[in-house]
This record gives C-alpha cells, sequence and structure tokens, in this order.
DNA sequence: ATCAATTATCGTAATATTGCTATGAATATT
DNA sequence: AATATTCATAGCAATATTACGATAATTGAT
C-alpha cells in the first residue's frame, strides 16, 4: 500500500472515500451487493451465482463486511449475509457530496 | 486481475462500475479530482500538494486519464490536467443509479 | 456415531498496485 | 549552444489483490 506516513498526510473523508470505493473496485463485489439488494443471501447462494470458488467468495464478503457494507448473520453452519442499509446510504451521499462539489 | 473468461461473466455495467470505483480508490487520486474540481493544474502543482514524487503523481493522473475522468491538455512543456465534466457526471449518475436500486 | 452441508481460513501462485530514482524527450531561457 | 523546466516512462522493490484447492469447524440429518 505505501507508506503509514502518506496516509496521514490525507484527510479523514479522503482516505474514508478511498476504502469504500475500492471495496466496490471490483465487478465481483458489485455483483453481490446487488444480489444483496433484492435478497439476503448465503454464500452458496451468491457462489451460484458467481463464476468463483465458494472460498474466493467468501474472500469478497470479508472485504465488503471489512468496510462494514454488508453483515453476516451467523446461524451455523450458515452465514446470512444481509445488506447494511445504513452504510450503504452513506456511501451514497458521501459519493454525491463529492461529486456535487463540481 | 484474474481470467480472462471471468470478466466475461460479468455485466457491462459491473465492469465499467467497477473501473471508475478502481479509479478513485486511492486518497491521492480522489484528492487530485478534488484539487482539479477547484482549478485545472499541471502536474507539477498537484506534485506541490501532495506528499508523493512527481513520476508517481504522473502515474496517477495516467489512472485517472485511463477512465477519461480527466484529460491532459498538452502545451509542452506543460500538460494541464482538466476534469472531464461530462464523465465525471455519468460516474455521479451510475453511482446513483446503482444505489438508488436499493 | 457417521455423514453431508456450509462456511471460514490457510497456504500458495499469479498478477496488480504503489512508490521511488533515474532518465529521456520536448520546450523555453540565457 | 548550453542550461533549466516540465513531464512521461522505464526499471525496480515492496506490498496488496485475486484466485484456487485443501482443510478445519460447526451444525443437521441418517
Amino acid at each position: 500500500m505505501g507508506l503509514v506516513t502518506a496516509v496521514e498526510s490525507y484527510s479523514d473523508s479522503q482516505v474514508e472515500m478511498s476504502k469504500l470505493a475500492k471495496a466496490i473496485a471490483h465487478p465481483a463485489r458489485i455483483a453481490i451487493l446487488q444480489l444483496l439488494t433484492v435478497n439476503d443471501c448465503t454464500c452458496n447462494e451468491i457462489v451460484q451465482q458467481l463464476p468463483l470458488a465458494q472460498s474466493t467468495v467468501s474472500q469478497h464478503l470479508k472485504e465488503l463486511k471489512k468496510v462494514n457494507l454488508i453483515d453476516g448473520l451467523e446461524i451455523p453452519p450458515r452465514t446470512i449475509y444481509v445488506l447494511n442499509h445504513e452504510v450503504y446510504a452513506k456511501l451514497q451521499s458521501v459519493l454525491n457530496k463529492f461529486f456535487n462539489i463540481s
């Protein structure tokens, strides 16, 4: 990623925004979010919709969880993945704020 | 990135959106876009505002140009970088469309 | 008690990203 | 003509990302 000192010289909102952007910077993760927009899904249900191995999907879900765009309801042996509408809306508003400056 | 076959199984809009997201998935590139929102800038002017070497900034500019978020007006030995408001607005609308589905 | 189903994680490989220094190419200045 | 300015690119190193198969861990079913 780079030096720690470099990160410190960007504003919080710049760093936060770049992290959220990175979270949706892969078509699989966009596809996952779109699926979750329609229905809550287990990992397997997502695997069936994507051309990826289960472990890979699990990894992408982890990335989305890391920025709180989704939550995982653990009901073993399943985990039901759910959109975090709050953060989802926040990302929208952050992006809007950014683009409306122009 | 991965296999060519994998990319083909995502929709055009998913791929396009992920590419645009990737373009803004770094705080330096967000900072650059914000600078260009206020003023057209040469590479050097941007270098003076960021904690990065000239070559690194040049590379980030290249990334932004790749997705047409900015244009470079070459007036040697300078290049004046300018926001591409059209694509900028398009990214905004693409994101809005995406998020409003929820 | 076994076995199947589900998911997370580990280990690994291939590739991409990010950053730098050094350098080349083009133009302007002295 | 020599020098300075500006920018892009090449070359390189460190790290991150993306993908897979294999494997645990957990629960449900037989």
